[in-house]
DNA sequence: GCGACAG
DNA sequence: ATCTTGTCGC
């Protein structure tokens, strides 16, 4: 076979493009889901809304998170990592994984066409057991609308998996003239701030640069998946953050690299 | 033209 | 993403 260009040619980036604004027509951006957040304060009396049956509203319980983690020897070897943990207790209730050969590259911007279909594969397998703990919500290692065409992981596995997400980053992706320096400045004005809103050129705020705790400078960066706003999407990232990065993400990472340290030599998928 | 660029 | 030592603090 010829040396030609498979990977990240600009004809693939477009057709990438092409695939991005399609599946961006079908992204719902504020709060869409059967659920409703836990009470803030314990309290006594329940006034939970009713669904169209009368019936009491879900509880969001079962909050997921996917990770990657790859094969120092051979990077192109990835361990995918879907875990589930229940809200109140931030504990894991469910894990899993696949190790498979990805053979799409990392190119900035196109970071879904690497990462989602074995993320999906996961996802479906747990959905197709019809599993209790299935998560009512996803939380992504990447970017949302924090994204140069709106429409980063976070937004592809949201649509494609039909879940609500939230992207979670943990570095800047530059868009819309958003840089390091500008955020430092934002959050060290006035003192110190919990966390600023991020507003790109265009005039939209596409994320929220926060320091989840007190001694964390470096800030990690939220934005919308799909079928959530982003006020609803920074209240759960504050209920689920232990440490910087929000438990979900944490665990996927932490079990992920463990699962690969623990399984060497198994043959991947072909 | 040059640099920047989630994971 | 991954490669890496020490170091500071509870």
């Amino acid at each position: 076979m010829e040396h030609r260009e498979i990977c990240c040619s600009s004809e693939q980036q477009n057709r990438w493009m092409e695939i991005q604004d399609k599946l961006k027509k079908r992204l719902i951006t504020e709060d869409e889901f059967t659920w409703e957040l836990p009470p803030s304060l314990p309290s006594s009396s329940s006034h939970r809304e009713l669904n169209r049956e009368g019936e009491k509203k879900q509880v969001l319980k079962y909050v997921g998170g996917v990770d990657i983690s790859f094969l120092k020897e051979d990077p192109s070897i990835a361990c995918g990592t879907l875990v589930v943990l229940e809200l109140e207790s931030l504990k894991v209730v469910y894990d899993d994984f696949c190790v498979a050969k990805l053979d799409i590259p990392y190119v900035p911007g196109f970071l879904a066409f690497r990462e989602a279909p074995i993320l999906l594969k996961i996802l479906e397998k747990m959905k197709k057991d019809c599993h209790p703990f299935y998560p009512q919500l996803l939380m992504v290692d990447g970017n949302g609308l924090l994204h140069p065409r709106g429409f980063g992981l976070a937004c592809h596995l949201g649509v494609l998996a039909d879940l609500p997400t939230i992207g979670v980053g943990k570095n800047l992706h530059h868009v819309e003239g958003l840089n390091h320096s500008e955020v430092r400045e934002l959050l060290e004005t006035d003192g110190h701030k919990e966390s600023i809103f991020l507003t790109g050129n265009s005039g939209c705020t596409l994320a929220v640069a926060m320091r989840p705790t007190l001694c964390a400078l470096k800030p990690i960066f939220i934005s919308i998946g799909h079928r959530i706003s982003l006020a609803t999407a920074l209240k759960i990232v504050k209920m689920t953050c232990n440490y910087r990065v929000p438990e979900p993400i944490r665990q996927a990472d932490i079990r992920s690299r463990e699962y690969l340290r623990n399984h060497p030599l198994v043959s991947p998928n072909p």
